[in-house]
DNA sequence: TCCCGAAGTTCGATTTAAATG
DNA sequence: GCATTTAAATCGAACTTCGGG
């Protein structure tokens, strides 16, 4: 491997003014071209890449950012990553995923491993899981700044990113009315899951000032769980049960797009068509919503944007942190959006 | 941040007594039990973590293993990422995961990263991009251990793990000939991927040993494109296509899931059900092939046990490259298995 | 005094060679 | 010479300080 000494070999002069002149220091005004020149052209002829670690240990920041995701197979995770990888691309900073997988340990020893390499700033993919109150202890106190993308905390140390989920919900209730639906029923998400209220809320909003009534026997919960691929399986039950108790209905509204997928396959299994017989819309709007047959009516989380804000919301206080100035925690609330696809369709 | 010469100083020894006993070197043998329990005491007392940069700054290896995925939002991806952090969760190695989103400049960017940080060894994940050269030619300067999974590659200095394509092809095939199918329109892979004409080579076999012909008008290429998620477009277009031709077809082999998924879509459109008007039949069992209605009958990828097998691969020959001996490059294909759903059907 | 460049120190852990009783 | 322990050198880059012209 190439060092700094063997440039300064090369080149004639000290590896003190190499590095000067490499790094572009406050110094180099005082050096002439010259020398410059002839230093930048030993360094590419040898190749000379500077060393990390030595960079690292003497300096502070090692421009790492250390994002620990929940579940790397969640349908939801990818594009937001995606949002995240391509803000830090523009700013040379290198994001070190890291995949909890659902369980404790990992998520502890994960997080470990990123504070050990002294990441700058770290961004929680809280997809699902229902973190639990000591982890947080955990990264309170590490005072690395932290940012969380679908979960927001009670404390005001840690930045949060969700999507609007009463909008949401909202717009999910308006749209299915809107198509002359009166009979709606409703998959609600897991109690425990914080995402799970404001959505029956903001459909609640939405059913009463359209005069709707929303029928208590046609609104069930899907139970808790760690997997985030189970609101399929739980769909599909679900729908099943609600099929069950002979309470018409012509629409249905669900609690993500994977639970509406189960529902539709529980539908079509018991010989409802979508959208014929029932109209079905989902949330998130996951890649493959749009893939499936019918595409999946939806309210579209805007991931990637989600991944960027968190990104911007943690640069601002890596720098802050720098200054050794506290950042107040954000909280960012982004708007979903509606996209209608054909698995809804007007009741007349 | 507490250092070594903190504990020495709080258990009274000097710090190389502190490294040896905490990192149990040879000479640790001559360090008397109750050195070491203080010491170990003290360590544990102020929280001691050896500092990551000095370490790999004096010795070699940073216990890291850098993976390039050519796009995250490929479905394909992420059992394989899962693959790859369970086997390296074992061994205390951490993947740098880098996404180069199928551009060629983020490629050799997120490279030079990955190399800066001297990676021990390195996965590319090769979905779907038509990787080029230049790009190999760099692979194999950097004299980094490298394994490849899903492309093979003509040097014998990068390891690779692929699926046995060609089986793949022929289980296919046999399957839609069993269920009784002889009319059998096909969608291919693009020409300039690796894996569509093995796969198609499979499907003439099975086809010429079972006595079915394969109709050339009724067998279409997907055009090359650099997103993955186009096969989605390409599917349905090309089943478009197939159905103007009015020659009738009672089942459809794609070329994966995704194209499966487009022409599911194009063939529901023109009214023809699957799977009772036709099957349909594709290659990978991403996720989202279980979840959708009707669940698509597939080849599996063993898609996690490819990741795991590219880590073992790799970490032999990094055991070997610190040894300062070369390792062979090694070729593994696996055997995908045929899953059967409900997007095929028996012609009776 | 002003340039220009070099020498030397620092970061934290590891390891060699040496010192102590 | 033995058992224990440690001072000092090392890794590579960055930065402070110092000296010569």
């Amino acid at each position: 491997m190439v060092t700094i000494r063997d440039v300064a070999k090369a080149s004639g002069f000290s590896s003190s003014t190499v590095s000067i002149v490499l790094n572009d220091a406050p110094l180099a005004r005082y050096i002439p071209p010259s020398t410059k020149t002839r230093i930048q052209q030993a360094a590419k002829k040898l190749g000379y890449r500077p060393n990390l670690f030595a960079r690292s240990l003497r300096g502070k920041s090692n421009r790492e950012v250390g994002v620990m995701v929940f579940d790397i197979a969640d349908p939801f995770c990818t594009p937001i990553l995606r949002g995240i990888q391509n803000s830090l691309f523009e700013t040379s900073y290198l994001p070190i995923l890291t995949d909890a997988h659902n369980e404790r340990s990992r998520f502890l020893r994960y997080l470990e491993m990123l504070l050990d390499r002294r990441v700058e700033g770290l961004i929680i993919l809280a997809n699902w899981l229902f973190v639990d109150i000591d982890l947080l202890a955990d990264l309170e106190r590490n005072g690395v700044p932290t940012a969380m993308i679908g979960r927001e905390l009670e404390t005001d140390k840690i930045s949060s990113v969700l999507v609007d989920n009463e909008a949401g919900g909202r717009f999910a209730m308006e749209h299915v009315i809107s198509l002359g639906h009166k009979k709606i029923a409703v998959i609600r998400g897991p109690k425990t899951l914080g995402d799970s209220s404001p959505r029956w809320r903001g459909m609640q909003q939405a059913a009463k000032s359209a005069g709707v009534t929303l029928d208590p026997k046609l609104t069930l919960d899907v139970p808790e769980s760690r997997n985030p691929l189970s609101g399929f399986d739980a769909g599909v039950v679900l729908t099943e049960e609600l099929l069950r108790r002979r309470r018409a209905f012509t629409a249905l509204v669900a609690f993500d797009d994977l639970t509406a997928f189960g529902a539709i396959r529980a539908l079509e299994k018991n010989g409802v068509h979508v959208p014929t017989d029932c109209s079905v819309i989902g949330f998130d709007d996951i890649a493959q919503s749009a893939l499936c047959t019918p595409a999946l009516t939806t309210i579209r989380q805007p991931m990637q944007g989600m991944g960027a804000a968190a990104v911007s919301i943690l640069l601002e206080a890596i720098n802050l942190a720098q200054d050794n100035r506290r950042s107040a925690a954000v909280h960012q609330k982004m708007m979903p959006e509606l996209i209608v696809r054909d698995s809804t369709k007007s009741l007349r």
